[in-house]
DNA sequence: AAACTCTTGCCATCTAGTGAAATACGTATT
DNA sequence: AATACGTATTTCACTAGATGGCAAGAGTTT
């Protein structure tokens, strides 16, 4: 990718993650945060507010709009993968009773979440569609760092949450790894037999998916 | 809101809009689709690429990209409406075995649903969080609209649907519709005693919301 | 190989985006 | 009531950042 941007929208596409993270900002607070004069964050912000990606409220803070959930949305239910691993998921689900995600890479060094079934215990992991990890110290991201012990699968825990442990294994199209399957799992509910034992049923569960993304076959 | 607005960053909002849409564009396309010419939308593409809102893949097309996801998913779990309307929605389903639907005013004239909780039944709506839908030919879209008789609710039968029936009624902050919560289901499944009952479980569900939103009492 | 279409790079041009300063507004204090 | 303060908004002279036509490169089809 060459050099060339455009500073004009970079700036209001850095406007517009700082409303989606705060959830709700001034335009001082925005102003700042994005290192802007005021008078050129407002006239930014009004164009994304014009545009629905973000909101004005009542009490003049800003919002995410109803344009940026909306693609977002859109966004991730054509995301074919989801659909592709769909079926490998829910039957891990049903295998193991632990919550289940999908995640590529993201942006920044870091995995996103898109998709999640959850698990069938009482006492499961909180949904994270969405939410990003840093590559560098989770499951899902020593995976997508093509950072797969011969087992065929990687287990970190205390990683992101400390009272949570992850296992991951590798989705691939044409030997490359295209996302993670992982299981998150509370730790006090897994042994070391376990992580063994869902391990093996989760890189086969990968494994499935990878079969039909036009997998090349390595000879054995 | 004054006129003051940024053409750059309408041009790079509308390509992100187009990729989200199409789900896959060529360059060629996404000029096309926006007016722009082929050297000024690869300007403001490459400008989308390099924040992580659109990535092209190995064919060359464009396609959204992490980020949007990231900020789609994190602004609808940090909506505050989703949240206070959550208990009142699974109460709904446990009463009536049916899909429930959350939505608000959206973009350009439509509605979009923010939330869902999937019905019990066998058959059932597909999930369509994230979608719009028109105002004026939905019963969402009337309701935030402000168009509701005096029953409290409104019916469509063959609106965007054609084999599904959709009754919708309105979540109320300080006598202002800001929300409509409705029930989506299979018109095979419903008849007319059905949808009485419905309507008045629906308001009664829709009203419980609004009380949590410092809703007026109105003095009868 | 030729023709066609799509993508990419270049750079002279100019207008669209900028931001400092002034003004408006709302709230708190004296 | 007057003043102070912080935030939001408006204004406009200025310039640099965005533009887009055109040529070249790349890929596909005949």
């Amino acid at each position: 990718m060459a050099e060339s941007s455009t500073r004009t929208v970079e700036r209001a596409l850095s406007l517009l993650a700082i409303v989606c993270d705060q959830g709700s900002a001034t335009l001082g607070h925005c102003a700042r945060a994005a290192d802007l004069p005021a008078s050129t964050a407002l006239r930014l912000l009004r164009t994304l507010e014009g545009s629905g990606f973000v909101r004005k409220d009542d009490d003049g803070n800003y919002r995410p709009g109803s344009r940026i959930i909306q693609l977002g949305a859109q966004s991730l239910s054509n995301e074919s993968l989801v659909s592709l691993s769909r079926e490998s998921m829910e039957a891990l689900v049903a295998e193991t009773g632990e919550s289940v995600y999908l995640s590529v890479e993201g942006h920044g060094g870091t995995a996103i979440y898109i998709a999640m079934i959850e698990g069938t215990h009482s006492v499961r992991h909180t949904n994270w569609v969405g939410r990003t990890i840093p590559l560098s110290e989770s499951a899902a991201g020593r995976v997508l760092h093509n950072d797969v012990p011969a087992a065929g699968y990687v287990v970190v825990e205390r990683g992101i949450e400390a009272d949570v442990t992850a296992i991951a294994a590798p989705i691939r199209s044409e030997t490359k790894v295209v996302a993670a399957l992982s299981l998150v799992i509370p730790s006090y509910r897994v042994a070391e037999h376990d992580i063994d034992r869902y391990g093996h049923q989760l890189a086969l569960a990968a494994e499935v998916v990878s079969s039909g993304l036009g997998r090349s076959t390595i000879s054995a």
